[in-house]
This record gives C-alpha cells, sequence and structure tokens, in this order.
RNA sequence: GCGGGAGUGGCGGAAUGGCAGACGCGCGGGUCUUAGGAACCCGUGUCUUCGGACGUGGGGGUUCAAGUCCCCCCUCCCGCACCA
C-alpha cells in the first residue's frame, strides 16, 4: 500500500527510524541543557506525562498519550526553551506479581523485561525523553527514598495506624486488593468478598483538607475545570455545627454533625454507626443479644449488599437515651448501618420530618415524626416524603417564626452559651490507608518491637529491601506475602536489641507515584529522596499530561505530599503541578480497549503498517487531546498519505531557489504558521495539524502550478512546514529536512515565526448584509474606516436590490469585516 | 439523589457574538496510466421554481446579528453516592 514500484523514490516510513533514532542520540537533541545548573539564560519548561506501569509492551492508550505529550515538549523546545521531557517507570504492582505466580519467576524479572521492551518502543515512536531522568519506582534506590519519606510523615504525626476493613476472599484465604474485586466477587474463585478488619497504616491526608481546597485556587483555569469539581466535590467541605448530647448513665456527653442545626427541635431519635465502638459501648444490657446480631449481619454484608443504594433502612433499640440540649426531650439511641463510623463522629441526630434517610428509618422502626420546618409542603409523617427545603420554625420554642437561616445561627449560639455546641465543619475527604497486603511495594521501615513498640528502621539502615527467596506470593491464611518470610522478618530491635519482627505491609504505590517527579532531574541523587539544586532548577512541573482517571487518586495524593514536602521544608511550592492536561482514552467500538473484551489494536502492528509518524499524527489529530479516540472513526492511512504528501514535496525542491520571491504565496505561508503556532500555544493540536495540513495543499499548488519548485517563497514555505512537523511526525521531518539540504537536526531548527508584516493583507473579504442575512462581499482595504465602508458597501448592487424601497433603519459597519443594513418592517 | 461535561453533514471534528461545517475520513467525477487499491485535480449539509429558502437536540428570550450569551426542557456520557 505504502511501496509501490513507480519510479520515483517512495516514502516509506519503517525504513528511516534506525537512522534517526541513532543520529538524535549521538547529537543528543532530547536532553535538556544541564539538568542541575547551567544554561540559566533560556527559559526553562519541565514536561511531564504520567510515567508507565510496564504491563507489557506499549499499547494504543500509550501511543496516544505520548504522542499529545511530545507533541507539546517539542513545541516548547522549538520556541526555544530548555525542555526538561522526563520518562521514567512506575513499576511496583499486583500484575507482577500475579506474572510471577504464572511463571514461576521473581517479580522482578518480568517487570524489568517490560521496562525494556517499552523504553524500546517508546525509542522507536520517536518520543523525545530525555533519558537521563530514567528511573524506575521498584529499584530499590528510589524506594529507599519513599521510605525516608514514611519516616518524615511519621515523625510529624501525619503517619499511623488504625484498625479497617480489608476486602477477604473466604475461599483463597487472602487479601484482596481492590482491583481484584470485580463486582463484588474474588477476581480468580468468583467467591462474594466480604470486609474483615485488619490494623493498618494511614497518612492524614484530612488535616490537609482545607488546604487541599484552597490551594484549588492557584490551578483555576490553569487544570481542567472538570478536575477541580472532582477533587472539591471528593474532599467535600460540608458547615454545620457540632452538638453534644448528654447520654443518660454516661458521663459524657456523645457529640454529632449536623448540617442542619435549624431542625434541633425535630430530633426524635439519635444513631449511632453499628461497627463504631461506641455503640457497643452505650449498648444497654437487655439489648446486648439483638445488638450482637445485628453487628454481625452488617459485618458481613457484602461488597455488593454494601453498594446497593436503595435496600431498606435496618437498626436495633440500644435501649439507652439522649438528652436534647435544647429541650431536654429525651430520645432513643439506636445503631443502625446507614451511619457511617467513620464520617463526622460517627453519630447523628436523626430529623425524620426533614430528611429522608432517618424518615425511612422511622418508618421502618415506628419512631414518631416531628415537623419543626413549615415549609408548605405535605406532613412528611403522612407523605413518607422528607420536606428538606427552607422554611419557618415551627414547634421549636423561643425560635418559631425564625427561617431556616436565622434559626441556624440563632440555635447555635444558644448551643454555645449552654456550652453544647459549636459551629463546625467536617470534610468528606478519608485518611490515605496506604498499607498493602502485598509483596511487590515498597516495605514499610517499621519495627514491632514487643518493649519498644513502633520503631523507625534507622535512616542508615535504609532501604529495606525485599526479600529475594523464602517468600510466599499468595500465602494461606490471610497473611501478607512478607509475613511469610520468616527469616527476614525476624530481626532486632533498632532501639533494644531484642527480638522484633519488621512491618509486613507494603505501601500503597501511589505513594510511589506523589513525588517522583522530584526525582526526575537527579535520579542518582543519593544525599536526599530528590536534588534540592534540581527540583529548584525545575519544579513545580509546568506541564503535566495524563490521564482523568487519576482526578482523585493520584492526583491528589500527590497535592497532599507536596505540602507535606512543603511543610517539612523540603520544597519551596504547594502544588506540584502548574498546568494539566488531561488526554482521552483509545476505545474501539465504545469500550476501552483491553484483552479480555478482545478489541484491542497492536501497536507494534499498526506501526508496521503504518510506520510511527502517521500513528502519532492519527493519534493528535483524531480530536481534541481530552477526547476519547475510537479507533472504529480513524485511520492512519489518511497521515500516511498526508506525510507522504510532504516527504514528496520536500524532495522536489532539491535545486537552488531563484528569482522574486512569490509574495502572495508568502502572505499565505505566513498566515499559515500564525494560525498554527495559537493553536499550539491553545495546546489545539488538532487544529494545529489542520492548518499544516492546509499549507501542504498550498505548497502543493505552488510547486505545480504557481510559484513553482525553484521559487524561494515556496522553499521557504516548505522548511517551515516542515520544522512545525517535527512536533508530530519527528522522522518524517527530519527525512524531509534532510531532502531540502540541511544538517540534522530539524527539531533543532526552531519553530517558524509568522512575520507580522505579512499578514497583513491588501485587502480583505467584506460581508454584505440585509437585516443579517449575507447578500453580497466586497474585496476592502484592510484600514477602510467606518464611514468609508458605509459609503462603499452602499454602492453594491446585490445591496441595493435587497434593500428596495424599504425604509432603512440603521447601518452597522464593522470595519472592515462587514456591513449589516436593518430595514424597518 | 449530588456534581461535572456534551449534543454541529454519512463519520472524526472546525468556528475572539459577525460568511456554520476549516482539516481529514468516506463517497462521486476527472487527468495520467497496460492497470489503479498510487499520484494529481474537481465536487460533496438539505430542499430548490436556480432567484433563493432552510439548517448546529427541542422550546422560548437577549441582540442589527446566536452553534456561541440567558431561561426552560429532552437525550447521552463521566465522577461520587445512605457523607447527616
Amino acid at each position: 500500500m505504502i511501496n509501490d514500484e513507480s519510479r520515483t523514490e517512495t516514502y516509506d516510513p519503517n525504513a528511516i527510524i534506525d537512522k534517526w533514532m541513532k543520529v538524535w542520540e549521538e547529537l543528543h537533541v532530547n536532553e535538556a541543557l544541564g539538568l542541575v545548573a547551567g544554561h540559566d539564560d533560556l527559559p526553562r519548561s519541565y514536561v511531564v506525562s504520567m510515567f508507565p506501569y510496564p504491563s507489557g509492551d506499549l499499547h494504543m492508550g500509550h501511543a496516544e498519550v505520548y504522542s499529545i505529550s511530545d507533541a507539546v515538549a517539542r513545541y516548547i523546545r522549538m520556541t526555544g526553551a530548555n525542555v526538561l521531557n522526563a520518562i521514567g517507570w512506575d513499576s511496583f504492582g499486583l500484575p507482577a506479581e500475579n506474572a510471577a505466580l504464572k511463571r514461576n519467576l521473581h517479580p522482578r524479572e518480568w517487570t524489568y523485561a517490560n521496562i525494556e521492551t517499552q523504553a524500546e518502543s517508546f525509542r522507536r515512536l520517536g518520543v523525545s525523553f530525555d533519558w537521563r531522568t530514567r528511573f524506575h519506582t521498584s529499584d530499590p534506590e528510589y524506594y529507599r527514598w519513599n521510605q525516608w519519606l514514611f519516616l518524615r510523615l511519621f515523625e510529624a504525626g501525619l503517619a499511623y495506624r488504625k484498625e479497617a476493613a480489608v476486602n477477604w476472599c473466604p475461599t483463597d484465604q487472602t487479601v484482596l486488593a481492590n482491583e481484584q474485586v470485580v463486582a463484588g466477587a474474588c477476581e480468580r474463585c468468583g467467591t462474594t468478598v466480604i470486609q474483615r478488619p485488619l490494623t493498618q497504616w494511614f497518612f492524614k491526608t484530612t488535616d490537609y483538607a482545607q488546604r487541599l481546597l484552597d490551594d484549588m485556587k492557584q490551578l483555576e483555569g490553569k487544570w481542567p475545570h472538570e478536575v477541580l469539581a472532582m477533587q472539591r466535590n471528593w474532599i467535600g467541605r460540608s458547615a454545620g455545627a457540632h452538638i453534644d448530647f448528654a447520654v443518660e448513665g454516661r458521663g459524657e456527653p456523645v457529640r454529632v454533625f449536623t448540617t442542619r442545626p435549624d431542625t434541633l427541635f425535630g430530633a426524635t431519635f439519635f444513631v449511632v454507626a453499628v461497627d463504631a465502638p461506641l455503640a457497643d459501648e452505650l449498648c444497654a444490657d437487655p439489648q446486648r443479644g439483638a445488638f450482637e446480631a445485628y453487628r454481625r449481619q452488617a459485618a458481613t454484608a457484602t461488597e455488593i449488599e454494601r453498594l446497593a443504594t436503595d435496600r431498606a433502612k435496618t437498626g436495633v433499640n440500644l435501649g439507652r437515651f439522649a438528652i436534647n440540649p435544647v429541650n431536654g426531650v429525651r430520645i432513643p439511641i439506636f445503631a443502625a448501618d446507614y451511619v457511617l463510623a467513620d464520617y463526622g463522629t460517627g453519630a447523628i441526630m436523626a430529623v425524620p420530618a426533614h430528611d429522608q434517610r432517618d424518615l425511612d428509618f422511622a418508618r421502618a422502626l415506628g419512631v414518631p415524626v416531628q415537623v419543626v420546618i413549615n415549609t408548605g409542603e405535605a406532613d412528611p409523617a403522612e407523605t413518607w416524603v422528607a420536606t428538606h427545603g427552607d422554611g419557618r420554625l415551627v414547634n421549636s420554642g423561643d425560635f418559631d417564626g425564625m427561617t431556616t437561616a436565622e434559626a441556624s445561627a440563632a440555635i447555635t449560639a444558644r448551643l454555645a452559651e449552654l456550652g453544647a455546641g459549636t459551629e463546625a465543619v467536617t470534610y468528606r475527604l478519608r485518611d490515605w490507608l496506604l498499607s498493602r497486603q502485598r509483596f511487590w511495594g515498597t516495605p514499610i521501615p517499621i519495627v514491632h518491637c514487643e518493649d519498644c513498640g513502633l520503631v523507625p528502621v534507622p535512616e542508615a539502615e535504609l532501604p529495606v529491601r525485599l526479600p529475594e527467596s523464602g517468600y510466599e506470593l499468595r500465602p494461606e491464611g490471610g497473611k501478607s506475602p512478607l509475613e511469610s518470610a520468616t527469616e527476614w522478618v525476624s530481626v532486632a530491635c533498632p532501639r533494644c536489641g531484642g527480638p522484633a519482627r519488621r512491618d509486613t505491609d507494603t505501601m500503597d504505590t501511589f505513594v510511589d507515584s506523589s513525588w517522583y517527579f522530584l526525582r526526575y532531574p537527579n535520579p542518582d541523587y543519593v544525599e536526599g529522596p530528590f536534588d534540592p539544586a534540581g527540583v529548584a532548577r525545575w519544579c513545580p512541573v509546568d506541564e503535566y499530561i495524563g490521564g482523568r482517571e487519576h482526578a482523585t487518586g493520584h492526583l491528589m495524593y500527590a497535592r497532599f505530599i507536596t505540602k507535606a514536602l512543603h511543610d517539612l521544608g523540603l520544597v519551596s511550592f504547594v502544588e506540584p503541578f502548574t498546568k494539566l492536561t488531561n488526554q482521552g482514552q483509545v476505545i474501539m467500538n465504545g469500550k476501552a480497549m483491553s484483552k479480555s473484551l478482545g478489541n484491542l489494536v497492536n501497536l507494534q502492528e499498526q506501526i508496521g503498517l503504518y510506520g510511527p509518524d502517521a500513528v502519532r499524527v492519527t493519534m493528535v489529530f483524531a480530536g481534541p487531546p481530552e477526547d476519547d479516540i475510537d479507533w472504529a472513526d480513524v485511520s492512519p492511512t489518511g497521515a500516511v498519505k498526508w506525510l507522504a504528501r510532504v516527504w514528496r514535496i520536500s524532495a522536489e525542491l532539491d535545486g537552488k531557489s531563484s528569482g522574486e520571491p512569490d509574495i502572495e504565496l508568502r502572505r499565505a505561508v505566513h498566515r499559515m504558521i500564525a494560525d498554527a503556532t495559537t493553536a499550539m500555544d491553545d495546546r489545539r493540536l488538532n487544529v494545529a495539524i489542520a492548518r499544516l495540513m492546509e499549507l501542504t495543499n498550498l505548497l502543493r499548488k505552488a510547486v505545480d502550478s504557481g510559484a513553482g519548485p525553484a521559487n524561494p517563497a515556496t522553499r521557504e514555505g516548505v522548511e517551515a512546514l516542515v520544522r512545525m512537523l517535527s512536533c508530530f511526525a519527528p522522522f518524517t521531518a527530519e527525512e524531509s529536512w534532510q531532502r531540502l539540504g540541511h544538517g540534522p537536526s530539524v527539531s533543532s531548527a526552531g519553530w517558524p515565526q509568522a512575520d507580522p508584516g505579512l499578514l497583513v493583507e491588501d485587502s480583505v473579504v467584506c460581508i454584505l448584509q440585509v437585516n443579517g442575512k449575507v447578500r453580497d462581499r466586497i474585496d476592502v482595504a484592510p484600514g477602510i474606516s467606518d464611514d468609508e465602508l458605509e459609503q462603499v458597501a452602499m454602492n453594491s448592487g446585490k445591496l441595493r436590490e435587497h434593500i428596495g424601497d424599504s425604509q432603512i433603519l440603521k447601518v452597522i459597519v464593522r470595519a472592515p469585516k462587514l456591513v449589516n443594513v436593518v430595514l424597518a418592517g
């Protein structure tokens, strides 16, 4: 399809790959000028695309991500900046364990073999990485610093342990990662997964909730609006009041959080999360049996049941009473699973008249309903529809007649006087659970000593390396894999020297990716996790590029860690990524490509057929970077045709230019350069390519039937085209550049500058409208005045024809582009 | 339920409030060819009495002028989801 046996030379994109890969490496064209110092006169730009997980060879999704990020990096570089376009690997993670089990290898072998494959594929795709940044998070030299960071957070009180539920497969007797749970069932054996409590490590992200929210102001307009919205949602700030309810027979009152203090008089019962320790404590003896049974039932609730949002309300009366602080009314206390133990205080005042969940519960368990806000709607006790809206207070003592807003303030103030409440803010954001009962991750650098408790591994002993042998990847009985490495586990306590055990959990791989971009400038640095000089030079990241699926995971964690590092005095900034660009996924027939769906398109096969440049161009031209690409909608054949066209035009210009440059052609060329530049600046890469295609068409005509191949304007246009093309199709551009008689490399040739003088046209087309409808087009001078233009326009025969003898109400003139004559009637 | 986004030709998609459909795919026609699944050129929203009329999910509005701004509605996609 690409080759033919015609006499002229043909475009064979795959024949030029090795040649240019070698040249680029020899000339170091893709390397930043100085990683930690030097060339300070140049503006710098740090471009990072979310680093890959080495799951196998690169696939179509990678091709999209890196085609986009590389086009951006190359563009910035061509405009004269010193660009660091970094690459590394996110190489810890579960798939390596699965592969190791299957092949009976160490996870490392599979992982690093894949990394080599991907690295070679990146080179063959022509991605302009600075390979000196390369590291892998599974290198002990890297994860050592994860451990170091963990210890700093531990010292700062930001890492702590508490009990939390893990996914547990009763058949396999093992803990499961979230991604191993498919529709509530174990991925391997299909057994229904249950939740099981386990003591685990957390980072205190909640301490940073307000700052994570506030600092989003810095990102406004630079991050996709959508991602910021998701994060705002995820943090879930909610303002209201804390209210303390005395409990009969208990010294300490019990605190609740509510966003509706105005409904306090409507609280007819009190609910404690069934799985909160408080529920157990408050349970009266006669209710013990019923409570224990209910708690057991709730604990064995499966993932599937838990996810059902419309299930009936259940609960048990604990046989105790709380006292409403404003009116002294006794209300019964229930334990229920619709109240969450880890949100707010794990207990609520229930106001069934004005909260649908409480109303559903009241209906199910026969608790009375008391209306305290008159919203003008029907009685909730009859309709079983709670009234959420604003209104005036009733049945609320002194507060009757107040509006919702007035009452909220007044009741909160009363509570403050009584010493029974204050204004309060709660967040939906939870602390970051970072323990993983997995092998292929960073060991947590803590030693458990019977006498000394939790003892940090001394810094000099880092890294705590993963064991080479003596472990099982899937031990029986729900142990962590590291727990099965008995020799590795057993260690002397760093503090007292007595017998102790290593912590056997590994860290969530999101820890690895929460600071990796700080290490790129000097990946071999040994004095600390990152080189302060390199970080000062490049960070924060100027252009961060990656998928939207990381909106509330990775991006939130990286923001948190950056702030924590800032507070530790290790970095000067509080936000890691100045600008964020999302890119879409490659899908096929409406679904993300995946092996199980059998809709995989093989990247290497596509490259083999069309060449790396055509695949790259296809990815970028398919649509806006953030949109998904349905592979069924696009075809690299179009890209191949275009690239071959450019290549051919370049080859046809092998002679010396002569004669006067064609001024009209120059104007057109510079118009295209200007338009392409604007599109690139706005990151509308697909539009930029459209302009390059137009320029190509223009030059084709110039060669065939216009100025001709020898005209200097033709050469100027072709050279500009090839330079701009190099952002998207580096191999073809390089080859064409050489054919134009230049030495390597086109990527050092710079982005063409549009000459402003050539952008001013001799004449422009002005549209003439009558009542907003186009009736004529005339050529006018670009500098024409409004008055002059109106006169000229009125001379148009077509315009007069459409005006007829109607009365002219007014004439809108927008020189030099438009005249609109508005008629009466 | 809450939050966010999107509806434009046969398709992917362009359009600082000022000529809707750039560019590409597909399709049709032509040139050159032993041949064309190559290259190059032309055409391609709908209707049309060939003057033009209509046309950006639907309905209203603002404006001299609306795909674009405002209000209501419909459909689809994404995120969160018993968050008090």
